[in-house]
DNA sequence: CCAGATTGTAACTTATTTGTTACAACTAAT
DNA sequence: ATTAGTTGTAACAAATAAGTTACAATCTGG
């Protein structure tokens, strides 16, 4: 998970708690850990653990998925871009090429392992 | 999260490890972390950290929720099985793991930019 | 069956993460 | 504008997690 991604986290969890109306101390005392840890979950400074994570949406009344969830959108666009290939860095275009390969390759591939089953996707 | 939960998470990641046709040690050289690290995932001796988590979801081309949400029903489990690794080379990991995201997001991507055609791969 | 490959796990060392302390910035209320 | 309350962040020590090594058990193809 990117850095990125982990401020988004942080943002959702930071809206999530003053939703539920907690201040950071609170919500450390009832996690068993520091005030500054919270902090920094919630700027994206340090990566929350999976356990944590759960314990808070918890507290704050959410789904864990929701928390989880973040960059979804992101992936999404990101796909979506693949399709107007003129908005695309040459970065990405190599990826794209080998992905589109990988692709062309699968259905033989799925005979060497397989049936003759087809996926729809 | 309990303990007995990370036992049950580590058995969803070993059938979808085996599903996707991938060794333990392929996966760490993925991930860049070691065989036994990823020995203690799965029998659930050591905690598994988000970002680990999140990429294995898309190397063995599961959603991250899928490892988290209990009792979740299987997705795209054709789709992870159209890419059984065993005759592929560790370098290709990664094509693979951005090629199952690819097609993760097909069906979200074909509401964004087509109708309502099916694409058979 | 045999040899090689894969996996589980213990003991130990190393690396990383978290807690602690401290302080500055910001806010809201009086 | 001052006080109390909250939050962000740096630096370092303490705690925890991960890597390393080693070995046994199990699985698998020849």
């Amino acid at each position: 998970m990117s850095e990125k991604l982990y401020k988004e986290l942080g943002k959702k969890l930071k809206i999530a708690r003053e939703n539920a109306g907690f201040t950071q101390s609170q919500v450390a005392k009832f996690l068993g850990i520091t005030r500054e840890q919270v902090s920094y979950f919630e700027t994206g400074a340090r990566e929350i653990d999976l356990s944590t994570l759960s314990q808070m949406a918890d507290l704050f009344g959410y789904d864990l998925a929701y928390f989880i969830d973040v960059g979804k959108d992101v992936k999404d666009t990101e796909v979506a871009l693949a399709f107007r290939a003129k908005d695309l860095k040459d970065e990405d275009l190599e990826v794209i090429a080998k992905a589109k390969r990988f692709l062309l390759n699968l259905d033989s591939l799925r005979k060497l392992v397989k049936g003759e089953e087809t996926y729809n996707v």
